[in-house]
Formats: C-alpha cells, sequence, structure tokens
DNA sequence: CTGAAAGCGCTTACAG
DNA sequence: CTGAAAGCGCTTACAG
C-alpha cells in the first residue's frame, strides 16, 4: 500500500456513480438530495476516508473560517490566557485561529502580519507588540478588520482594553477603606500608556481621599523580579514611613512585592495589603490569594473573537471593559 | 469610495498590459522576466495594495504552509512558551500556525482536530489532553505527519517527550550531593506517566544512595495549590522528622513547597532544598529563583516544529529529551 | 432530484 | 522573454 493519494469529491462522486454537484449538496446536508443517494454518498465519504478541503471550498464560496490572532508574548499568562479565549470563541463559531506571535519585536510582529494576511483572514485580532507605530501597520488594508487589544495604536483603530484609570482607582480605594494611611504605586514603566493611566488612577483615589501629598510613584520592570526588587528598595529607604497599601502595575509586579514584605516578615493582608492587576491565574493560585483587580483574560479573548465580527468600515468600536475588584484578602491593618 | 473589492492577479496583469502568468513569474521572483516588465509589474503591484491568496496557490501547488498545533492547557506557561516556540520555528521556515486548544477536554480536542485537518496542514502537532487515547484520534489519516508531544498516547505516534526518569533522578542527586538527609518526592498523581516516571527516578536515586527506606510520595494536584497544600501538611504531620530535600513533580508544585516552607519560617536554599522540573519562566523570576529541572520549553517547541518536517510514513520518531539541572541555588544544609 | 459547465485566484507546462 | 490554456478541489447557478 503506497501512500494513497487524498480522496477528493470527484472520487466519492465516480464511486457513487452519481455528479460531484450532488456528493457537494451531500457534503453541505441539502434536503433537495434523494434519501438513497445520500445513505450512499455518505457511506462511501466515510468508507473512503474522505476529508475536506476547506481551503478549496473558501476559495470559490469567496469567504474564510480563519481569523488572525497576534501576540506580543505568550510567555505572559495574562496573554496565553487571552488568546485561548480567542480559540474557544472561534472554535464554538466554527472559526479556526491563525496565531502569530511577535515576542514583542516590532520587526517580527511586521513579518507575521505579511504572512497571516496571505492566508485571508476574516479579521486580525493584534496585541500588539510595544512601541507599534501606525507605519508598522500599513499591511493592513483598510477592509480587513482589524481589532487592536489591550494596548493603543497611534491612529483610529478598532480598540478593546482595559479601564486602566478607574481599575486603579478602585484598587486605591480598597485599600483606603481597609484603613491605610501611606500607599504607593509600584511598577512599570512610567512612559507606558498603560502605567500611566493606572497611576492616573491611583492619583485620583488619592486626591480624593486628601493624601495627594502623600503620592508616591516608583518605576520598576513589570514583572515579578521587577516588583520584588522595587519593593525591597523601598521597604529599605522607607523605613521611617515605610507604606502599608501597595496599589502595583500589574499582578507579576504585585507577586514580586509579596516576596519582597514576606522576606521583611511583614505579613501580607495583615500587616500590609497589596493589590495587583490582570488577575492572571497564578494570582488566585499564589498563598495567600491575591487580590486584585479583573476582568479574565479568557473573558477579554472571548470578547475579542465576538468583536471581530461586528467590526463594519465606516464605524470604530472601542470598547473598554472595566475591571473589578477581586478581593482575595478581606483583612486590613489593625 | 466604496469598499475596494480585492485586487488580483489578473488586475495587475491587466493595468500593465501583461498576462497573469508574466505577474505570476514576477510574483516568485523569476529571474526569466525582462528587467522593465518586472519593474512596471512591481510598481503596480505595490500600488494596488494587491494581497498574495496564499489558499489559492497552495490549492493550484499542491502544497500546504500550515502546521496545526493544539495545545492541552494554554494557562499553563509550560504549553504557552513551548506555542511560542513552534510558532517562532514555523514563521522562519514561512510556514504558519493553526492554533487549537483543547482545554485538556478530549472531545474538545476532537472537534478541534476535525476542524484543523481540513485545513490541509503539512503536519499536526498535538500536545494531547489527559486520557487521550487511540480511538480520540482516528481522523488523523495515516500519511499525515503527527507529532505527539509530552504525554504518550497509546500506538506508535511520532513522539517528543523529557527524560522524565532520568531527569528527576539527576534532581534528586544534586540534593543528595547538597547533603540532604531526608528527601522526599512531592506532588502530580501517581497514576499519570510523567508521574510515575520521575517517581522513579526518585526512587532510583535514594536507592542508589542506600536510602531506599527513606522513600515517600506524596500526591498532590500539579499545581502551586496542590504543592503548598501538600508541603503545608507533610510540614505539620511530619514534624519530628520533616524532610529538607524535596524532589517536585513540576514547577508549579515547587514553587507551592517553597511557599509553605517560607510560611513556617524555614528558608530555601539554606535549611531546606527544592528541585522544581519545567523550567517555566516563573521558576527563574521567583524570589529565590527555583532549581529546576530544565529543557526550555520553547526550545521544545522549536525542536517539536523541525520534527514535522522529518516525519516519513514508513518510520516512528521517538525522541526523549534529556532535562538538565539549572541550579539557582546553591547552598545546602549546614 | 441530478448533472454539465463555469469559476474562485493562482501556477505550470507548453508554445512561440 | 511572454502568453493561452488547463487545472488545483470545491460550489453554484442553470437546465432538465
Amino acid at each position: 500500500m503506497g501512500a494513497a493519494l487524498p480522496v477528493k469529491v470527484a472520487d466519492i462522486a465516480k464511486a457513487c456513480g452519481v455528479s460531484p454537484a450532488t456528493v457537494s449538496l451531500v457534503l453541505k446536508g441539502s434536503p433537495l438530495v434523494n434519501a438513497k443517494t445520500r445513505e450512499k454518498v455518505e457511506a462511501e465519504i466515510k468508507r473512503s476516508g474522505y476529508v475536506y478541503n476547506r481551503a478549496a471550498a473558501n476559495l470559490r464560496k469567496q469567504v474564510s473560517t480563519v481569523v488572525a490572532l497576534i501576540i506580543n508574548d505568550l510567555a505572559n499568562p495574562f496573554f496565553a490566557e487571552f488568546a485561548s479565549g480567542v480559540d474557544n470563541y472561534l472554535a464554538q463559531r466554527g472559526f479556526v485561529t491563525l496565531l502569530g506571535h511577535s515576542g514583542e519585536s516590532v520587526e517580527r510582529q511586521a513579518q507575521v502580519l505579511n504572512s497571516l494576511v496571505q492566508h485571508s483572514p476574516v479579521g486580525i485580532i493584534l496585541s500588539p507588540a510595544e512601541h507599534t507605530e501606525a507605519e508598522d501597520l500599513t499591511m493592513l488594508n483598510r477592509n480587513l478588520p482589524v481589532l487592536v487589544f489591550n494596548r493603543e495604536v497611534p491612529g483610529s483603530w478598532n480598540f478593546l482594553g482595559l479601564d486602566n484609570q478607574t481599575g486603579a482607582e478602585k484598587a486605591c480605594q480598597h485599600l483606603l477603606h481597609l484603613g491605610h494611611q501611606q500607599i504607593v504605586f509600584v511598577g512599570g514603566h512610567a512612559d507606558s500608556p498603560s502605567c500611566s493611566q493606572r497611576r492616573a488612577g491611583y492619583a485620583r483615589a488619592m486626591q480624593l481621599a486628601g493624601k495627594k501629598e502623600y503620592q508616591r510613584f516608583f518605576e520598576s520592570a513589570p514583572t515579578k523580579r521587577g516588583g520584588f526588587e522595587c519593593a525591597s528598595q523601598i521597604l529599605e529607604h522607607l523605613a521611617d514611613q515605610t507604606p502599608s497599601g501597595f496599589v502595583c502595575y500589574n499582578d507579576a509586579v504585585a507577586l514580586g512585592v509579596c516576596q519582597a514584605l514576606a522576606n521583611k516578615r511583614i505579613r501580607v493582608g495583615w500587616q500590609a495589603s497589596v493589590v495587583g492587576f490582570d488577575d492572571i491565574q497564578e494570582a488566585g493560585d499564589h498563598f495567600p490569594p491575591l487580590t486584585t483587580m479583573t476582568t479574565s483574560p479568557k473573558a477579554l479573548g472571548e470578547r475579542a473573537a465576538e468583536m471581530i465580527f461586528k467590526i463594519r468600515p465606516d464605524t470604530v468600536l472601542h470598547e473598554i471593559v472595566p475591571v473589578e475588584l477581586m478581593i482575595r484578602q478581606s483583612t486590613g491593618p489593625k
């Protein structure tokens, strides 16, 4: 038995003594086909191990069943879970996910996009690499639905993002309600839009609470290590007026902060409180679990996939999803 | 300006007063084309915003540029990084990743596979859902290259996996060299193949060290929470002869164990030592960083993608990748 | 209810 | 160096 050539509708048709058109009708479940004919054809389809060639069908039908998804950083659980949400939704609707990974490189992103558009996706969900500019996206034809996720890109793009400012404001308010007097904002790069938005939310909450003069911002890499090192320094240098409330740029930073506090024998959820942002899976798995601002990344992915089908050439969608406080440590300072 | 119809080679040809064949030649960079003709055509391609329709080309050329990748759990960083490695390699070779996510559900996996095969992938990389049996994979035609990753599936499949046993043996040896007297194996479900392989490696090292009678196995969910709860119990109940060495099923468990130790004020890397497995990104980011058994998941992904192109109908590849000790905490007990 | 013919967008022999 | 024709595997009007 050599490498059997793939069987096609013409083969099925010949084997059944019908025309390809009839086989096609059976394939699409058309009620036009005589029951006996249908049975015969279906049996042959099963017997022969026929596999539908969707690319050929799509070409003829002038449709597409693929959506392209470009992720900036798959190693980040937030984006990995987002991707799983996208794929989930698409699979349910009979679509398929064409994945591209930019690894935060604008050049790789351009290559990946150039490759993916050639597969005629019905739309593109782009979680852009850092510092993506409008001119990096010129391969995206105006009549191809594009949804930018999470990070704004200069220009008018359909967008799905988080309400960073209100989120951070709620985070800070939570700490205030717990009775914390000295609350700082830790982590992220001040020049990133999401960081400045979150800082602004923190600042607003502090101001409304009459604590404008205590505002403190600390920069760090948006990682656990960054948060750890940053918090360690804070605890070292602000020894006399150590903050007890930490609004963090994201969960990774927050987990690093928790670690630094633990090292100093400061019990999180008791002498100090920490709020993260993103609700990555680790936030809930951690011990003690991390209070954070949440919009399930998976739900976001599903929403993004949904939006792709709602994009119209003449309008620009701009959806900012509220983030909610997910309280996992209920106690504050004595 | 209405929704411009996509431009195709025929349009380019007409605009340049040449035949579609010539445009096609230009597209593939054929040296046959006259320089002036080429220039003219290339200019028109650029001007018109032409996008190559790879599906049509592939149909005609009888080739495919897609590889299907089915992941059991994208929220797990190990698999997310694996996926990024696959996509990396494929993108370099001009291929594209068709992503499917099973979420550890055998039924979803079947649906996803059925959908993906219709896109004529050149091959399929499958990181199978738990409890996948041969009969769950009947849609995978014999002459479609399939590579099973990480978990064996009954039957003869091309396979890429980790040397779990030797890895765990090395992990245990490391703890023995550090001088630990009481070493336990923590985490995982005993009935999972990877867990029983790792347990066997631990057992072998203990036996070679003449510590057969101290062997202790503890089961837990393969998560951080599982490791935390398990270790907490161990520390509670084995109070008199507390183990100081922990060979862990995977990094997530190991990080949970670290957390439990920290809560008991036992300093990891000093009074106790923990070894993980997988080297997920968090292992290196953690504080203190986690000593673990490593084969970069990203490198594994790249290797898997490479292997897909080496699969031949008449042979079965079976590659077991060694895992190396990645020492991140160099001290042991006093 | 079924078939013959044309065509989706591309490429490949084959002529010239 | 270039073009006319055929065909990848499918589906869709159109006849009958």
